[in-house]
RNA sequence: GGGCGAGUGGCGGAAUGGUAUACGCGGUAGUCUCAAAAACUACUGGUCGCAAGGCCAUGUGGGUUCGACUCCCACCUUGCCCACCA
């Protein structure tokens, strides 16, 4: 066997005994964890903890965090006391469903879950605030989401309403609206027809209607703050759109039609027009409209099938016919049992039936019929609708069917100027359906058949059109949201039961505060009913209490809450989770709210914020605390796919960070998920990538270990020194703008530029070059780093050259106990960030890019003082010999010359 | 139906008015080795050419500009979000 040349010998990376070993130094150490009443500059980095699914941590959320903990980490190393928790979400259906899988009540499987997911989350090597983690099925948490609760309560922000609402037959309990998904039907069949049916969120089982009384959040209140502080947020304008439209401001009018009125004595009168029904407020149609400019276009009105007035007319406060009351009743019911899915199933099939009742167009006193019809809903306005087939699509698909009267009261305008002959769309002036085929048009136009208010131009005239329609008393401004209340109770077990108690004689109160938590009984049959009641509701002993107000005999609300509730706020109680005595320090929630960043995912952009934001507004309402929005900045991340395919457990390509932890180490993985894709975009997951990191890594441990750190600052070329600057300042930019693919390329390049100078030129890494670029490194590979900074700068700077020959790696006792006594001042973590120095980044020379007509010919050095003499440029660009070939003989019409960069000749 | 984005080598992606294809993967050749792996080194958009060099390429077609991946218009493809919302 050969002898090797005694060289310096490099100790072998051994990532996991690393990452190990500097992962539990910096948690007995609590390096990570700033005091929260002292903390000079307070940064809050958030993250949106996770949903403990016991199948453990998806790469994907290693994604998000590592993403978070790197910016974390950034700016740790500018100054800041980052405090950066984490916990988990670990209440809810999503868990619950997860322990009726596996046979295992949801408390144990808590258990199980919690410790696999700590332990995953502490491999990844993020820098968390382990002290203040919070669980939110601890009930030292939930007792405070029941105080929030009942805050909401007594500030009259939470109600119980029966409503319709949706029901998940699978998870067997109802939803909020937010969390009805709509989801394409694949049809066996090769049907035309892509058939869109609702379905629950989290298992995707369609959803059913349901008449249950139910809690419910008034945050529709908030519609209007909600919207308008979306102004003032550093949000990513997608999610502020997604918010927008999920509020969904409508302007628009209110306008009353009056119902023509047969009372039973009343037979004579064959319309049944009388003054007195006409001014019976009681018997009118209230309908809200957004295109109020089409109120002549008005043919019929149409209701839903829960409209109250429905509900009369089969209660026969209204004559009709016997035999079409049966066939009335017959339509409302089979709507009402309609499974939304089923409604929206038939989707271009419009149903309906006359009521046999007939209103009146307050403008034109036309009879008008008024049908009912499932395509309006009772949820939104105000259940029922004035139709204008001429002008929109559904009335104009339901007046087609029913062969109802079309009119068109708007007339296209002018194409402009496309065509030359200016067309004037032709327009019938009324047309019957029954003569020739109408078209239906929705777009702006001038108003015609519309007496005086013909010639006015929509949208601009809308304004005139509600004026005269206040004038004359017909009408009122309205806005309307498609925001509707949060309902939040669940028929289920695994959450934080509703703490409210109701009583006969004093109705529902909330529990006293001392009487909290309501604590989660623990019991057998936790598994959801489906009869449209917890399973607490039959355990006596839960449900069985004293009034607080009279003491007389009570029952306790056996719901409990939507997991949204639970994550509607948790990022106050991390500021004060050591506190018992309430939900949260104000003083602390002062120093370290609003969160300075948010990073999480662009599917929470409705749901989880829009809660999160209407509980903080409620909180600054309820006076405690000063602030309406709880994100300053909120930044969405992309979503990771695997080799261009979505990750998902049928496909079986879900990629768990374990095994690549394992393999190559948590820096490698941490580094690779960064630097695959930019962050905001997502990226693709490929194995071959993270080898090719882990390459990175290693040449990187072997360039530090391998030459002898000088520990004198002896001359570096000025290019060299450019490069290091060039480095920091790219760096430094780049994870400010969360642009992490393109930091760690620089670095890399950086790598490639320094790998081959010290190879050609015999030359030595300075310390300062090594240091610098361990800790521009840092927030990415946190282990790795630590571990060469202590292990090679630390003892360059403790001793002689001798001392940077490599020591030992893999348990704690290679490090000293003085290390680790103050590991908090001397690890790489909290070192300054490096700072470039523009002097070093100033070129003498710059090249400028010679064209001849816009095409590159040749470029040209010029010396910076030589910047604006475009003479000499212009000289020197023409004595290139590429340049001459292009030019020469030519006519030069133009020199464009564009300082420092480009000169580019234009010729004949 | 409405809203928002994206389309660049064999692949993930850089570049936001001025040298397109940085960085990484993959590939080819070489060094080391008995050999392989690993590691290291060089090359790597297409095309014509011995070479020098030329021409062509950022979804398609137009436009603006001295100059366009970048800005404008139309179209095609694709992803995401919302949707009988009156």
């Amino acid at each position: 066997m050969k002898i090797k040349k005694p060289e310096l010998k490099i100790p072998q990376y051994q990532p996991n005994k690393i990452e190990e070993k500097w992962q539990k130094i910096w948690e007995r150490n609590a390096i990570y964890s700033p005091n929260l009443d002292t903390a000079k500059k307070p940064f809050y980095n958030l993250m949106m903890f996770p949903y403990p699914s016991a199948e453990g941590m998806h790469v994907g959320n290693m994604y998000a965090f590592t993403g978070a903990d790197v910016y974390g980490r950034f700016m740790r190393m500018q100054g800041f006391d980052v405090f950066e928790p984490i916990g988990l979400d670990g209440f809810g259906i999503h868990s619950e469903n997860y322990a009726i899988k596996v046979g295992r009540h949801p408390k144990e499987q808590a258990k199980v879950s919690e410790w696999n997911f700590y332990r995953q989350l502490h491999a990844t090597g993020n820098g968390f605030d382990w002290i203040r983690r919070l669980e939110t099925y601890d009930p030292k948490y939930y007792k405070w989401t029941q105080w929030l609760f009942i805050q909401l309560f007594k500030a009259g922000l939470a109600y119980r309403k029966k409503a319709p609402v949706s029901f998940c037959p699978s998870c067997k309990t109802v939803l909020a609206d937010e969390q009805v998904i709509k989801k394409l039907k694949t049809t066996t069949q090769k049907s035309q027809l892509d058939e869109e049916i609702a379905v629950c969120e989290r298992c995707g089982t369609g959803v059913e209607k349901r008449e249950l009384e139910q809690w419910f959040l008034k945050i529709t209140n908030y519609a209007n703050r909600l919207l308008t502080n979306l102004a003032k947020l550093d949000w990513s304008e997608k999610v502020k759109i997604a918010q927008r439209q999920w509020i969904g401001k409508s302007e628009g009018a209110r306008i009353s039609f009056p119902v023509i009125l047969r009372e039973r004595s009343d037979r004579e009168d064959p319309i049944g027009i009388s003054r007195s029904a006409r001014n019976d407020n009681q018997h009118k149609i209230e309908v809200f409209t957004t295109r109020h400019d089409t109120l002549y276009g008005a043919t019929f009105l149409v209701l839903s099938p829960e409209h109250p007035i429905v509900a009369s007319l089969l209660n026969s406060k209204f004559k009709i016919q016997n035999s079409k009351l049966d066939e009335l009743k017959r339509y409302v019911d089979k709507a009402k049992k309609k499974t939304e899915q089923e409604r929206i199933a038939e989707g271009k099939e419009k149903t309906g039936i006359f009521s046999g009742l007939y209103g009146i167009n307050p403008v034109n006193n036309e009879k008008i019929p008024i049908w009912i019809a499932d395509y309006v809903l009772m949820g939104y306005g105000t259940g029922a609708i004035m139709a204008v087939p001429g002008h929109d699509s559904r009335d104009y698909e339901f007046a087609k069917h029913y062969k109802l009267t079309i009119k068109n009261v708007i007339a296209r305008s002018e194409t402009t100027k496309q065509s030359q002959s200016a067309k004037i769309a032709t327009l019938p002036s009324v047309a019957r359906n029954d003569k020739k085929e109408v078209e239906v048009y929705t777009g702006e136009g001038t108003i015609v058949n519309s007496n005086k208010w013909n010639g006015w131009k929509t949208p601009q005239d809308v304004g005139k059109v509600i004026t005269w329609l206040e004038n004359k008393g017909l009408g009122e401004r309205e806005v309307t949201y498609h925001l509707r209340d949060w309902l939040i109770s669940r028929q289920r077990y695994w959450g934080p039961p509703i703490p409210m108690i109701y009583c006969k004689r004093c109705k529902w109160q909330p529990v006293p505060e001392d009487g909290l938590p309501v604590l989660l009984p623990d019991v057998k049959n936790w598994k959801p009913t489906g009869t449209g009641k917890s399973p607490l509701a039959s355990v006596e002993s839960f449900v069985n209490a004293t009034c607080p107000n009279c003491k007389g005999k009570a029952k306790r609300e056996t719901d409990v809450s939507d997991t949204f509730l639970d994550s509607a706020w948790y990022f106050f109680r991390y500021t004060s989770n050591d506190i018992e005595s309430s939900a949260f320090d104000i003083k602390r929630v002062k120093k370290w709210l609003p969160v300075a960043i948010y990073i999480g995912g662009a599917e929470h952009s409705v749901l989880h914020l829009l809660y999160s934001r209407f509980i903080t507004m409620a909180l600054y309402d309820l006076g405690f605390i000063s602030f309406e929005e709880p994100f300053s900045r909120f930044y969405a991340h992309g979503l990771l796919i695997k080799e261009g395919a979505k990750m998902s457990k049928s496909k079986g390509n879900v990629v768990t960070p374990d095994e690549y932890i394992k393999k190559y180490g948590a820096d490698t993985l941490r580094c690779y998920l960064m630097f695959l894709g930019p962050f905001d975009g997502g990226g693709d997951f490929y194995d071959t990538g993270v080898e090719g990191m882990h390459r990175f890594i290693k040449r990187l441990w072997r360039l530090i270990n391998q030459f002898p750190i000088s520990n004198f600052q002896f001359p570096i070329s000025d290019e060299r020194r450019k490069f290091m600057n060039k480095t920091i300042k790219k760096v430094t930019e780049d994870i400010e703008a969360l642009r992490y693919n393109t930091a760690i390329a620089a670095m890399m390049e950086w790598y490639n530029y320094l790998n081959l100078e010290l190879r050609t030129k015999n030359s030595e890494l300075t310390k300062e070059e090594a240091e610098t670029f361990l800790k521009l490194l840092a927030p990415f590979a946190p282990h790795v780093t630590e571990e060469l900074y202590h292990n090679v700068i630390l003892s360059v700077s403790e001793g002689s050259l001798a001392n940077a020959s490599p020591v030992s790696v893999g348990d704690s006792s290679s490090v000293s106990r003085q290390t680790q006594n103050n590991i908090k001042d001397i690890s790489i973590h909290a070192q300054p960030w490096p700072k470039f120095d523009p002097k070093f980044l100033e070129e003498s020379k710059t090249t400028i890019v010679v064209q001849v007509n816009g095409k590159v010919r040749d470029t040209i050095i010029i010396q910076n003082s030589e910047f604006r003499i475009q003479n000499l440029i212009e000289k020197k660009a023409k004595q290139s010999e590429r340049v001459k070939k292009y030019i020469e003989g030519k006519l030069i019409k133009k020199v464009v010359y564009v300082e420092g960069k480009v000169i580019n000749f234009v010729t004949e």
